[in-house]
DNA sequence: TGGCATT
């Protein structure tokens, strides 16, 4: 059932008007009641909050009608799947009413299947609640309504304190704190954003203005895309071109692996751009090695000339697209400029300052594969529009999420994920910033879809010399562990 | 050695 309109609000409530003095009580007839006198003036329009999601207006209205007269009540349903979003508005004819209503029910009782009490209390709309309503995060999840409050007390009345919590009703570390007034949430912004880090809290307090319903929109759209999924070189590349890629590339990964191995691929195996990945990941030496196969990031152009690098490339061995291991035990790293064609072998140690610039600027820096084996078709293939979507971060399946240390100053996000995309599918990247300065804090995590992409990664990437500093790669602490390192 | 969240 649709939302209730206005016009349909007040056509139900003439009747049940008409009805009721049409009982026995009422004495002949009486002059048509005024349309004004349907709602006063004055009265409130009420947010109705921790509803049962299985009742709509019919079953509510006889919980509200006992303080009175309804004018219009209308349970919240999503815009787009229509579903019933658990909150309703409530708008009494009588001001009275309403303020009876919130008095008796507000925080007062439980619905059946609820968690928390049911809420009954102004609208946001009724009080320009936007521009003094407050959005506090990375709160400790141990901390209450009261802590809250008396956090914010010093800096004004405080009309609604709310911490946010799931269906488990365990506080998700953030609440919606409401001034009386603008200048005094200004004031809290000022004194507390960024003020102190709660015990438990990975980050310094977060003040700042709520979300209008207009931004929350648009966190959801983002939100949603985001959950869309893994992050593959076939989802970020326009599919005709990569297909035709992916097409070349798998004769010549043919090409390659029968001269020498003849039927290591057996024919009539169907292939995708993911079972290229996996058929690169052969190694020389018998540990799992880093994919043949280019794995074309967000930005980033398809691999570009060979990198002919005597002693640091080899082109063919074995029959293989070679990666030769540098001294450490690790695979070259090339550097692949947009303009092309300026590839650095990363383990030099005379090149480290000549690499760095490579990774400084957002514009140079496209692409870096810790592998060899380089074809010259991808040459015509058209660069992907840049896609420009934050991601959301996502803890991947057990053994699946890497923790990474010494990565250059520059690194980003997007960086992180395109040195790791050639080793599988990532759930997400994230380089760890100081809040105060915004500053890269040079480490990261990655997690991948599988563990095996994280073992890959590790042996491929773990102690990767990037300018002066080695990489460390391993496997992301576990929450409660102590120190397994 | 994250999970940064918006009734």
């Amino acid at each position: 059932m649709a939302r209730l309109t206005e016009s349909e609000a007040r056509r139900q409530q003439q009747q049940q008007l008409l009805q009721s003095r049409a009982s026995p009580m009422s004495s002949g007839p009486e002059p048509p009641v005024q349309q004004d006198s349907m709602k006063d003036l004055d009265a409130i329009k009420l947010f109705v909050g921790q509803i049962p999601r299985n009742l709509e207006e019919k079953d509510l209205k006889p919980l509200f009608e006992q303080f009175g007269k309804i004018y219009e009540l209308t349970v919240l349903k999503d815009r787009y799947t229509g579903m019933h979003k658990g909150c309703a508005f409530l708008t009494y004819c009588a001001r009275d009413s309403a303020i009876k209503a919130q008095t008796a029910l507000h925080e007062q009782k439980t619905l059946p299947g609820m968690a928390r009490p049911i809420q009954v209390k102004p609208a946001d709309s009724e009080s320009r609640g936007g521009d003094r309503k407050l959005f506090v995060g990375m709160l400790n999840k141990q901390q209450s309504e009261e802590d809250v409050l008396r956090l914010f007390q010093p800096f004004g009345v405080i009309d609604e304190c709310t911490v946010l919590r799931g269906p488990d009703g365990n506080s998700k570390g953030c609440a919606f704190v409401k001034f009386s007034s603008h200048t005094e949430a200004q004031a809290a912004i000022h004194a507390l954003h960024g003020s102190q880090t709660m015990p438990g809290a990975s980050s310094s307090l977060v003040v700042k203005f709520a979300d209008t319903d207009k931004e929350r929109t648009l966190r959801r759209m983002q939100q949603m895309v985001g959950q869309l999924g893994i992050f593959t070189p076939s989802l970020t590349l326009p599919f005709g071109p990569y297909s035709a890629y992916a097409q070349a590339l798998m004769q010549q990964q043919t090409t390659v692996l029968s001269t020498s191995h003849g039927s290591y691929l057996s024919p009539g195996v169907a292939f995708s751009p993911c079972h290229i990945q996996q058929i690169g990941a052969v190694s020389l030496n018998g540990i799992p090695a880093t994919p043949i196969a280019p794995a074309s990031g967000l930005h980033s152009p398809p691999l570009l000339g060979t990198a002919a690098v005597p002693g640091l490339v080899t082109p063919i061995t074995n029959g293989f697209a070679g990666v030769v291991p540098f001294p450490g035990g690790h695979p070259a790293l090339e550097t692949v400029y947009a303009n092309g064609l300026v590839p650095y072998p990363a383990q030099s140690p005379s090149m480290a300052e000549t690499l760095h610039p490579a990774f400084s600027g957002v514009q140079q820096y496209t692409a870096m594969y810790p592998t060899a084996a380089i074809t010259p078709i991808a040459h015509s293939v058209p660069q992907p529009p840049p896609i420009i979507q934050q991601q959301q971060q996502r803890e991947g399946p057990e053994g699946c999420n890497l923790f990474i240390y010494h990565l250059p100053q520059e690194f980003g996000d997007s960086e992180l994920m395109q040195m790791f995309l050639p080793f599988g599918n990532i759930i997400s990247s994230k380089v760890f910033m100081d809040r105060a300065t915004n500053q890269s804090k040079c480490f990261g995590f990655v997690s991948f879809d599988n563990p095996s992409s994280a073992q890959t990664a590790i042996q491929a990437m773990n102690g990767f010399q990037i300018g002066m500093k080695r990489l460390k790669v391993q496997l992301k602490r576990p929450k409660d562990a102590s120190h397994p390192y």
